[in-house]
DNA sequence: CTGAAAGCGCTTACAG
DNA sequence: CTGAAAGCGCTTACAG
């Protein structure tokens, strides 16, 4: 008996005394009425005795899959994604599949002209699915936070019906004057927000900036220097959103006072600044869309769910809020769910 | 020839007019010598013209070994592991490794009572060697943020320089009273800074927290309504360090009037908060251990880096910076690197 | 220089 | 109810 190799199978089999295949059998739960239950204890003692798991690299060879799925994402580094991440992979766990992070094609430096492992299904977040034609040989796919217009299912948040949460709180608050600060990433759900905007404030101003502090300083200062300054800015995300208010704050003006500043996501940095945003499930989002996966590798058709998606108002558009000077207030109010 | 099954090597060596052997020969690169170069040429014409990529399954079942590494943290939520893990995929990547998650054992609701899949090497990082004993068979491994005192090589930050840089940064600035914002999680990284922190400032006073903002902001509000109050507050890490600037904030104290503030980590959060921080180099954490640990894997003693930490100055201890009424100034200042 | 063969550890017909 | 055998797609001695 080898002593440093992993035992195998046939080391089970020649420890409780049966033939490799009914180790197999009995061990990959197809044995009742097969195999008799006697024989099912001992292999299954023997199996435990030797401390057996099953070689996954044989396996795989043998039934033609990974149990592997590939997770595309723009970057691992933004906190959205790695719930998305820890979403979809808690998912895939708990079914025996793993999950390979892909960043793509945003991540700086990012050495990979494609990915190197063999997958049986990929998940791929806020892009177009087009970005991965010819990525690699087809697999099953969900898009997540994408164009539900295109052909794979898609798990999506309610955008539009946070942007009339988000569009009517700001109207109950007296703003009429709006200003958009965008991410200039063309993708759906960046088009989406736009979208929904436009529709309910017709005469929405916009300016456009990468996703970072100083651009979303510089284009809020852009739209908070017009003669007809906006009275609210909706920004895409709440990192745009921080470099908004430090905009508005570089300019003296008062926050919520001269001007109201939501973001979007709900990351730890909204919470921080006490910034009204909308929060978007990244990690529910993650999950149901690897339960959908799931689905389509069973031979199931999806469901497409729309998440609902929470307003969450904070100080940043509360003028109510007690106002120090240092812009402090009480624990964040929260809208009812 | 099947029309939706990938190309074998099998494939590849009927159009080639070659033996399977042979394919496989000139595909791995060992040929020169053993294969002519018209053979070879016309292999890889063949496996070009076929789209061929060997499948891994078999490569890793006649090899032994899976080229996938297991990269275990505490969670990938927080964006200092999530920089840790790009750093350790982008070298895994551009050695043909592949990396997974394995959240342990903090997450919350994780489903794993160990990982899956087979592996041939771990990365874990800000836990303790034990915590891994009997999580799996053993492989090579590198500890990362880790006390080196273990058997496994580390790469570890200048946690010690850091702080000798912050409290000398503390003292020039008049500060005498200082307190400890203590991370209350029992590892060597924590443990570290507190050892450092007293090292130069033996009469430190300490309260522990959970790392969040609410209590580090209990935490800081103990420290800051003490009878001799700590005119500066040396935190574990950002998020602890946002909690107690809102402490301040709370009590009507100005930061960094009445109290400086300072973190760890360097992440998003102090920077929109303008705190001053011992910036870790996460992203290169990651990267240096995946390189250990390709050096372990070939048979190489790897290097135990100690990695600079830089001391990044800004507003919460600056009291000669320009100051408002709402806390807005300058881009942050910087050190000299 | 090239090919036929063995074997990695499984799963699944197939035979008894 | 149980076992012997084939075969998944590779890599690597071994033979020629």
């Amino acid at each position: 008996m080898p002593a440093d190799t992993p035992p195998t199978s046939k080391d089970v089999a020649a420890a409780a005394g049966v033939s490799q295949s009914t180790v197999s059998m009995v061990l990959s739960g197809k044995w009742p009425g097969r195999v008799s239950e006697r024989t099912a204890q001992k292999v299954r003692a023997a199996a435990e005795r030797l401390g057996y798991r099953p070689n996954p690299a044989a396996r795989n060879l043998r039934l033609g899959r990974t149990r592997t799925i590939m997770l595309v994402i723009p970057t691992i580094t933004a906190p959205f994604f790695a719930s998305v991440h820890l979403g979809a992979a808690r998912v895939a766990a708990e079914h025996g599949f793993s999950l390979v992070v892909f960043t793509w094609p945003l991540e700086p430096g990012g050495p990979f002209d494609g990915p190197q492992e063999a997958i049986d299904g990929m998940l791929a977040s806020s892009m177009a699915e087009a970005t991965l034609a010819g990525m690699r040989r087809p697999v099953p796919l969900v898009m997540l936070d994408s164009d539900p217009a295109g052909t794979a299912p898609t798990v999506n948040f309610d955008i539009d019906g946070a942007m009339r949460d988000l569009t009517g709180h700001l109207a109950d608050l007296g703003h009429h004057r709006i200003g958009h600060v965008a991410a200039d990433i063309d993708v759906w759900t960046f088009q989406c927000r736009a979208a929904a905007l436009a529709a309910r404030v017709p005469d929405v101003v916009t300016e456009r900036a990468a996703i970072s502090f100083t651009t979303g300083f510089e284009a809020a200062t852009r739209l908070l220097t017009r003669h007809d300054r906006p009275t609210a800015l909706v920004c895409d995300d709440d990192t745009l959103a921080v470099g908004a208010y430090k905009a508005a704050r570089a300019l003296g003006l008062d926050v919520p006072g001269d001007v109201a500043i939501t973001g979007f996501d709900d990351m730890l940095l909204a919470e921080a600044l006490e910034l009204t945003t909308v929060r978007l499930p990244a990690e529910q989002l993650g999950a149901r869309a690897m339960l959908g996966l799931l689905d389509l590798l069973n031979g199931r058709t999806p469901p497409r769910p729309v998440l609902p998606a929470e307003l969450v108002i904070r100080r940043s558009t509360s003028p109510s809020a007690p106002l120090t000077t240092d812009g402090h207030t009480e624990p964040a109010a929260r809208t009812a769910s």
